[in-house]
RNA sequence: GGGUGCUUAGCUCAGCUGGUAGAGCAGCUGACUCUUAAUCAGCGGGCCACAGGUUCGAUCCCUGUAGCACCCA
């Protein structure tokens, strides 16, 4: 039977129901118990013993076998399954004829009593039921679940309630958010919100998307980081501040990359860099401990040790160690040939910093497998970092990578004014060189710098790939709930029953 | 942006050297009062992603397009 006649089948059964008095479509339900509440309420009934009073429990129809005058089916709600049980003989001929006609895929609420089958699975007897929404739509393959990732993406939903897997690491993206916000909480950190749409794009190296305001007819950006608001809350007065939001980049799709993403930023007045690269431990640490259980855990078949100290790895050492040369020393040439000795690729123009920037990444990044914080970087590549107080051409600044990934950036804050205007500048000069990713001017957050502000450290963390790594996951898709697909226009069984309207009718305006 | 691969029933998947399509689940009919991937007997269900081309004939070969995946930039 193809998927419309199933549909059309079903929708019959729904005229069917309302002719009978019954509506498929209910208001409520009394819960008494969940699923998981019954397995763990009644684990010690045995033999012929059954529950004293009758319970009431929801849930969707995962499975139904049906035996002539019995019935027995899964009921699952989000805790786990339960199995319900029916008889003819005591639902009465009536009410029997209808439990043969529910699908899997039904929500269904069951009264009944508590027993153990023979074969020993805690089971409701049902004494009463009613239906509280009938599905229209074939589920997916009980045994095999959704499987096509297509799916699994665009219909989200299909991959939740089949794949008990996929549960699973959704509730854990959701424990480790919660848990990193008691932990801050609990150290006095105030979690704030800024602007998601900004006049200036700053805060980061990245593109950002671009959005229009109406009423003021000008263009806005979604935030590619929020550091420059949060910065400006510690002219402010706040001294201890974290936000945990979105963040937008305009850039490639990949394992590791989601044009929006969750980010958290944390900033403490009158500590340095050091302090937040201490902090950055105890957060991994605590987690790590929390999610998995114990210090050492492993990401797709690597074990990785979490032990403190992490490693301390210098940035240019970590170069030279790679390539044999002394990089910080060489001229622009010299390294355009290693460059080209690893078959890495590079613009004519790219500046030293760049090469070098290039060749930590391709050359020194898949080495850090197990937790390694990488220090010192090249002041021109952390414009809004605070210079090494004995290299003044280095900043204090740390990267903690791990399973040759980076997971988070901090440093100690740039608080000097006119410095930050020389960074800006000098940001400036490379966007006119065509550098569409570097920092553009922003007077306002200099302006704010002039009135002061405090010594600070700051800390930025990606959730997505915190999360990867926590559920060991191998793609940033598997751990946001819809990630970002191409648009498709229309489903082809969705294009006739579409009744033909302007495209500008279809969207949602707002009322003014 | 470049390369490679995938797209077959609602779902999970077969399909040989080019001869017009198969299973299991789900669905429908029937049997069955402790089943659990229930079982047994039967029946339906396909624009083989889309558009061209080659061929007597294309799910299969060629070209293009779309979506997805992986690798590279």
């Amino acid at each position: 039977m193809s998927e419309k006649e199933i549909i059309q089948q079903r929708l019959e059964k729904v005229t069917a129901l309302r002719q009978a008095g019954i509506e498929p479509y209910a208001y409520q339900y009394p819960r008494t118990h969940t699923a998981a509440k019954i397995q763990e309420t009644f684990a010690r009934l045995e033999g012929e013993q059954q529950s004293d009073v009758s319970i009431h429990i929801p849930g969707r129809i995962k499975t139904v076998r049906l035996h002539g005058k019995t019935v027995f089916a899964h009921l699952q709600d989000e805790s786990g399954q339960i199995q319900i049980y029916f008889r003819s003989n005591e639902l009465g001929e009536k009410r029997y004829e209808l439990v043969k006609r529910l699908d899997a895929g039904d929500f269904l609420g069951v009264k009944g009593v508590v027993f153990r089958t023979h074969t020993g699975e805690l089971t409701i007897r049902v004494e009463d039921f009613a239906l509280l929404s009938k599905s229209i739509r074939a589920l997916p393959e009980k045994w095999h679940g959704v499987k096509d990732v297509e799916v699994r993406y665009r219909q989200r939903y299909l991959d939740l309630l089949s794949n008990e897997k996929t549960r699973d690491v959704f509730r854990t993206r959701f424990r480790i958010i919660k848990e990193i916000r008691n932990f801050l909480d609990n150290l006095g950190f105030t979690e704030v919100e800024t602007p998601m749409m900004q006049p200036i794009p700053g805060g980061a190296a990245a593109k950002p998307f671009i959005t229009h305001h109406n009423a003021l007819d000008c263009d806005w950006f979604l935030r590619i980081a929020p550091e420059l608001f949060l910065k400006r809350l510690l002219v402010g007065g706040f001294e201890k501040i974290y936000e945990l939001n979105r963040n937008f980049r305009n850039e490639g799709i990949s394992t590791i990359h989601n044009p929006e993403f969750t980010m958290l930023e944390i900033y403490q007045a009158y500590v340095n860099g050091q302090a937040m690269m201490d902090l950055t431990e105890k957060i991994f640490l605590h987690l790590v401990k929390n999610i998995t259980g114990g210090i050492k855990m492993t990401y797709q078949g690597q074990e990785l040790d979490f032990t403190l100290p992490w490693r301390r790895l210098s940035y240019l050492e970590a170069v030279n160690e790679q390539t044999g040369v002394d990089v910080w020393h060489e001229t622009a040439e010299r390294l355009q040939a290693v460059c080209r000795e690893h078959h890495l690729e590079f613009a004519e123009n790219a500046a030293k910093t760049d090469l070098v920037e290039l060749l930590f990444q391709h050359l020194v990044e898949p080495k850090l497998q197990q937790p390694t914080f990488v220090i010192d970087f090249p002041l021109e590549l952390s414009p809004l970092a605070k210079q090494k107080e004995d290299a003044p051409e280095l900043a204090d600044r740390f990267e903690p990578f791990i399973a040759g990934r980076e997971f988070a950036n901090g440093f100690t804050e740039l608080n000097d004014p006119q410095e930050q205007r020389k960074r800006f500048e000098k940001q400036m000069q490379k966007r006119a060189r065509g550098d569409e990713e570097a920092q553009p001017m922003d007077e306002d957050y200099l302006r704010a710098l002039e009135y002061g502000m405090p010594p600070a450290g700051g800390l930025g963390i990606g959730i997505d790939r915190l999360v990867m790594l926590l559920t060991d996951s191998p793609s940033i898709r598997d751990v946001i709930l819809f990630p970002q697909l191409r648009r498709v226009m229309h489903h082809e069984t969705d294009r006739d029953e579409t009744p033909d309207t302007d495209e500008e009718n279809a969207l949602p305006t707002q009322e003014p």
